[in-house]
DNA sequence: TTTCTATATTAGAATATTATAATATAGTTA
DNA sequence: TAACTATATTATAATATTCTAATATAGAAA
């Protein structure tokens, strides 16, 4: 899979300090990235957004909003829902969505800083 | 492509509201996403926290850290330095690869922010 | 110049993601 | 109950991503 290096250059020590670190930090990185790409698509980062600023919105308002059908959004909301982002409630035949705030205490201040990451 | 909500319930000024947000953001909404596309593989993050923490490392260091051969360790780090996180430098044979702080002033607080979220 | 080392590039296969179309489900209302 | 509405699910097609294997390039050193 990976070649040794050969370079006499080479710093065992800082190699081996690194691997420590991947290593350890392994598993925390796996799902950092999982959640990431949550939001790396950009009709589920919209409906984030959405859900921040409009509070609660149904999976049709969010299809007519977005110009996706609502299989598509469906989907994207049943990630999201996974994921541990947001959540739904039933109103009559409505079900709306919101962010599960409780369960992501720094989603906003994660948002900020995506937002305000090389402005 | 999306159909219209015949729901009485339905709040049109918001979903009108709600489409200009999205209207007016489009474009940067769509920019970060790329960017945490650029995250949101393990790799690829991996790669990002090591020279985060280890300052400089070369294409073949990380190859034997992480246990990724050479080609797809070096096709990452293109997409980094066309994302513009990463840079690189030359030294004899050897190629360093380092984080664009620069380029990136939020990096640091981005990744803190990420690693702080839902722990 | 020839050979070696480190990295980059390319084509392709394997896999993952996303959207579409069709259908299913669940609650509502006639 | 039957028809309707909103949402969910499924299979599949289209596309994108990632890794592998082979090859190319560029500088170093003999």
């Amino acid at each position: 899979m990976s070649e040794e290096c050969y370079r006499e250059a080479s710093n065992k020590s800082e190699v081996e300090k690194a691997k420590s670190f991947i290593f350890d930090n392994h598993v925390e990185i796996e799902s950092k990235s999982e959640k990431l790409a949550l939001l790396s698509n950009s009709v589920r980062m919209k409906i984030v957004l959405l859900l921040k600023n409009f509070n609660k919105l149904c999976v049709c308002d969010l299809s007519e909003i977005l110009e996706v059908n609502q299989s598509a959004i469906s989907q994207h909301l049943r990630k999201l829902k996974d994921g541990g982002i947001l959540n739904k409630s039933r109103e009559g035949l409505t079900i709306y969505y919101f962010i599960d705030e409780s369960n992501n205490p720094n989603l906003s201040g994660l948002l900020e800083k995506i937002f305000s990451f090389k402005e």
